[in-house]
DNA sequence: CAGGTTGCGTGCGCTGGCAAACAGTCGGCC
DNA sequence: GGCCGACTGTTTGCCAGCGCACGCAACCTG
């Protein structure tokens, strides 16, 4: 695989990934795009390559919060492979780029003649599956702190740049916190040189540092994905 | 259906039933008996009766947390269907009685022959998709008092009676709260006659009022079960 | 360059969690 | 009968969220 590809197509075998690519169109996704809404069939499934996701659960008449990330690790559309006809979530662009996407129709034919299409997505669904959980513990648990620290080692990871696009407005959206918090959490990185920041624009500096202060939950999760998705075919 | 038996298994076609039904022995469960544990192969798939079972997770050293109740309506190992071994959580037993359980190897066995078992744990674990990322959002959002009586409903419907053991510091524990904040809020609940307990015992004196009280994520629940699961065969 | 917009920082008062310690109360068991 | 353990209730002190509001600085646009 080339480092210009969604990696979880790089779980098929070749025969199978080169089948699906010739379905695949690819798409340049934009800033806040909307992919999916709870309820609504899909048209499409998407593979990001260099943008990524967030999947976000809204519960009466909060702001949403972010409960998983998709990026060229994943894809947006497993639940089809469950037999739903969208995905049960809202999901929007939070990182531009570029995507493969192919028609829900001709995602569901590739799903009945591959199992290995199958078992990938099954994989992933129980990923997803132990990610949900972590995320309602680390809702109960975690402080501000170790989860924003986290969660920007999580979009670092999908942006692929040190420095990508981003507002507290957004990180407390996300987090499901207010603003002011995420003020103080990432001034205190700022301060210890670990991030700078400035008008929309933030740059890691220190990823170690980083993830010395994110919750057990960042390891816990890739943990997980490697454990439960194997390797590469 | 008798009202003796487990509702899930209400949604397969009735040969199959019968099927599942010769491979499957009754058992007694007892209270706090553990079922699961994440990374541990389960010998048997299980069916409550009149049991119930809380699914909980783990994260650091922080005791656990529910984030899923399994009752008549549901199965523990539904993770089955998509390959892994056993459950992701830890699961214990909540209310103890009748249940029904198969062996890990028959219920692959099953799987393998079934279409329609398959598609019933693909619904349901769409179900616990669901339930999961609303149960972030609620740990996020929600106050005591509104979760408790949420789960003294998800409680109640499982067991069946309205009156059952349940303490104080086992209700702090499933919610991840601590036990001061559930004697507020069950306190409350008592002052203004909902419910009534007494060492141990607790007894649901008015589920409307309850259900008043609620947050919407027990409504929320029951509508997406009876959406995915469809209506029993 | 004037005015609007967006992003960031700070302060105030409030609520609802937390931890730890302690006291009352009931039941069972030796 | 008396002790012990389990359950429930209460207190104190603390911290981290919340909403709201104001101010400033940078950028964009006409």
């Amino acid at each position: 695989m080339t480092s210009h590809t969604n990696t979880f197509l790089g779980y098929l075998p070749h025969a199978q990934r080169v089948q699906m690519a010739h379905r695949c169109e690819t798409v340049e996704l934009s800033l806040s795009q909307v992919l999916s809404e709870p309820g609504q069939p899909m048209s499409h499934v998407y593979f990001p390559i260099d943008s990524f996701l967030s999947v976000v659960v809204k519960v009466d008449t909060h702001p949403g919060l972010e409960v998983g990330m998709v990026g060229r690790e994943g894809m947006l559309g497993s639940e089809l492979a469950l037999g739903l006809a969208g995905s049960p979530f809202h999901t929007l662009v939070q990182g531009a780029g570029g995507c493969l996407r192919m028609q829900t129709s001709d995602f569901h034919t590739q799903l009945e003649h591959s199992k290995a299409l199958q078992t990938v997505c099954h994989n992933y669904l129980l990923v997803r599956l132990h990610q949900l959980a972590r995320a309602a513990a680390c809702e109960r648990f975690h402080m501000i702190g170790p989860r924003l620290a986290r969660w920007l080692l999580m979009s670092q990871d999908r942006a692929r740049t040190s420095t990508f696009y981003m507002t507290h407005e957004f990180m407390a959206l996300m987090l499901g916190v207010r603003r002011v918090g995420v003020t103080m959490a990432a001034g205190a990185l700022q301060r210890s040189g670990v991030i700078e920041y400035r008008r929309g624009t933030l740059t890691v500096l220190d990823r170690t540092a980083l993830a010395t202060q994110a919750c057990s939950c960042y390891t816990a999760d890739k943990a997980t994905y490697l454990a439960l998705m194997g390797t590469p075919a």
